[in-house]
DNA sequence: CGTATACGAAACCGGCGAGTATCGGAAATG
DNA sequence: CATTTCCGATACTCGCCGGTTTCGTATACG
């Protein structure tokens, strides 16, 4: 076994042509596309490919099937994620949830409902994908919200006894359910009655004057 | 055309032997457990019949193609439904809730879920199976909700400013996602803190003695 | 320049499932 | 009993798609 220790160094470094490293990132981020608009099964490797700009050939040299693919690009989705450090804090629970919900991360989270509503049916035959799927998708959501919740309920805005983990997938919850199941547009004002009408209430958080 | 209105009458009672009903309902029950089980792509006609005990022969002679199958199947899940004429009615909006949650019907809604995750991706290239999916679904239990808190409302038991429509979405919305995206059970006490905890402090009601 | 690998395109293979046809038997009419 | 249609079972066709291979070309190393 290793023949020649001569020139190919430690590890990497092959004989021949390298692989483009940037065929990979268009290949998952197609993926991620046709997944969104077709669900898994709607969703062919030609497709994926042909969005990509590459030939099956090269799906295949990276990963060893359709499924291997559909896992590693909705993992993927959870590294350019809303870092927990770096969340807002405007010293009041409704400006937090307000700053939560801004546009260019609202259009992000539609797209992952869309991906989330095309691999549901298969959860059940595959746990690790829905493993994956629940932390690229909604873990950090949820626990975004969940430590909003928490900071304002230890400074006394809140009431003391809320049921932190209902409320942290209230919102979740409620914006899915209209883009996938009532399959209504999630406008702003939506969010924001959200957030006035049935969470902040729902805290025990007084509202402030109008 | 019509060459013989001799003996067969008016419409209906041909010649030959007549078509067995029972097989209708069997194999309307049978598509619903297992697109509740499989999900549309995961379903083959030779399972439905097969469930059924009856021949694919028999399937393709009531519906042309398996689309009109699975579209039928879902219409008539709405006909056993809850009948808005006798909702309960305790006097208390709590206990209207609670009423609502019961097993029997807390089994079949978490079936109907399952359905519909079943055909969520379906749903934005089969615009009539989405709107009968929703009537059949998810509309009667909003309706309900709604009708429930609208008479809350009206004998001055919540804020009189609640969002009705939001609040009515809640329940469903909560549910679907904790079976769907979560992967975990409904149990009793969820539905029931989900009363206690959200939609009863949002809506503005003052919490009984415990 | 020779070798080895990557690339896109396209041909190819094999299995699966929708939909059709056939068969032996059963149930209705006449 | 003859006819017609239904029934369950099964064999069949056919298109699609996951996955593999081939081909001509491009790009690295030595």
């Amino acid at each position: 076994m290793d023949p020649q220790a001569t020139q190919p160094a430690a590890a990497g470094a092959r004989l021949g042509r390298p692989r483009d490293a940037s065929r990979d990132t268009d290949i998952l981020e197609a993926t991620i596309e046709v997944l969104a608009e077709q669900g898994f099964d709607g969703m062919t490797i030609d497709m994926v490919a042909a969005r990509a700009g590459a030939g099956k050939a090269t799906v295949y040299r990276r990963w060893p099937s359709k499924a291997d693919l559909v896992i590693d690009a909705v993992a993927c989705m959870k590294k350019r994620d809303l870092d927990p450090a770096q969340l807002p804090d405007t010293g009041t629970l409704r400006g937090d949830l307000i700053a939560l919900v801004r546009a260019p991360s609202a259009a992000d989270a539609d797209r992952k409902m869309h991906v989330m509503g095309g691999i549901l049916s298969l959860m059940s035959r595959e746990p690790e994908l829905a493993r994956t799927a629940y932390a690229a998708i909604l873990q950090p959501r949820i626990t975004a919200n969940r430590i909003l919740l928490e900071r304002a309920r230890d400074r006394g805005e809140t009431r003391p006894d809320i049921d932190v983990d209902r409320l942290a997938a209230l919102m979740p919850a409620m914006a899915s359910f209209r883009t996938l199941a009532q399959r209504e547009p999630i406008t702003r004002e939506f969010l924001i009655s959200l957030i006035d009408d049935v969470l902040l209430p729902a805290a025990g958080v007084v509202r402030a004057a109008v």
